[in-house]
DNA sequence: GTATACATGTAAACGGTTACATGATTCT
DNA sequence: AGAATCATGTAACCGTTTACATGTATAC
């Protein structure tokens, strides 16, 4: 129901075409939620068949033509509905934790480099939300003050994680390199 | 690939029958990947039909027998395989997120609640990690001071996931209690 | 000439969830 | 008497991803 609730939700924010909806995606919820062009497509599609949106057909000038969608009466009401859905604990999947545990036997050089890697990862994201909240491309869709600051936790949401994401990393790989019972550093030091 | 890589990993530790795996997912990496029954009873027969794992059947006194899963040759270079593939950058799903985000001209009561209710259900996960690191039930699983480590470092993950959502919610709550502007507090202390 | 932006979509495959089915034993 | 644990599995469904298809206009 989440990606349901998001098309309705950035419907009721102003109407939008699916190709416009998927930049909204890309460029606003990215860090917690996204979406592909086929299932934008398809979702409107339906929403459509329940009435939920109408459709403007609006041609464009040498480009295609555009299928603007706004909410009707009862897609206010489903938005509304979805808004008050209690949700259940969120579940996380994180892949490369899985990896992580399972490849403890590996080299210490390669296990340090798949977290010097995914830092990196993590690194560009952060920059990507830092300037996002610079130039306020997503902020300039609120209506209100508050919406505005909700939009900007939102963000600072992903600036969050992406820091407890780095912290825990530099944590990790100071505590692998460290050799086991102080062994190995000292056969080095003496070679 | 994560689910079968993860099954693979935990074939590597000691030969495991369906159900078991299924207490091994619950009880050790569930802070970052969940399976169901059904989805391990599916893998295992796939695995199985490519040659990846062998299974010996144990009659079970009493207690249904159960078919216990070792990898093979050509299962231990699968995993090797799976630990050696690059991860593209993790993508986050967060409902409770989107809800927020849209849910911004909602009174302000009811915004507040979802946080608390969301915090609510973040210190339940919380203790439960914190419980995993005491009893050591997962970390009895390593073999070696380095996969205990590794282990343990998967755990406190989940821990500053954790910390990291709960200082999120409290600033969020913190913030969207203040009255835009001042004005509406002032309103209030006049009444 | 090649790639990207614009704009719509379909089809197939993949991965995960939910519901159902069976059946003995042990706990409350 | 009813529920939980042990242990296996199947079938249907739902949501997500990937690949394909079409066609114009603009930028490099």
């Amino acid at each position: 129901m989440s990606l349901r609730g998001a098309i309705l939700g950035f419907l009721s924010l102003e109407p939008t075409s699916g190709y416009a909806l998927k930049q909204r995606f890309d460029g606003s919820v990215q860090s917690f939620w996204t979406a592909t062009q086929s299932q934008i497509y398809r979702e409107l599609h339906a929403l459509e068949a329940e009435g939920a949106v109408e459709v403007e057909r609006l041609p464009g000038e040498g480009k295609p033509d555009r299928k603007v969608y706004s909410l009707t009466k009862s897609g206010r009401g489903a938005l509304a509905k979805w808004l008050d859905e209690p949700l259940d604990p969120l579940v996380l999947r994180h892949p490369l934790l899985l990896q992580f545990v399972f490849a403890a036997e590996l080299p210490p050089a390669a296990l340090d480099e798949r977290l010097a890697r995914y830092a990196e990862g993590v690194l560009a994201m952060r920059r990507d939300y830092e300037g996002r909240l610079e130039s306020d491309a997503i902020l300039s869709l609120a209506r209100s003050p508050r919406e505005r600051a909700v939009w900007q936790l939102a963000i600072e949401h992903g600036l969050g994680w992406c820091d407890a994401e780095l912290a825990w990393i530099a944590r990790a790989r100071k505590q692998l390199s460290r050799a086991p019972k102080g062994r190995k550093r000292w056969t080095r030091r003496t070679r």
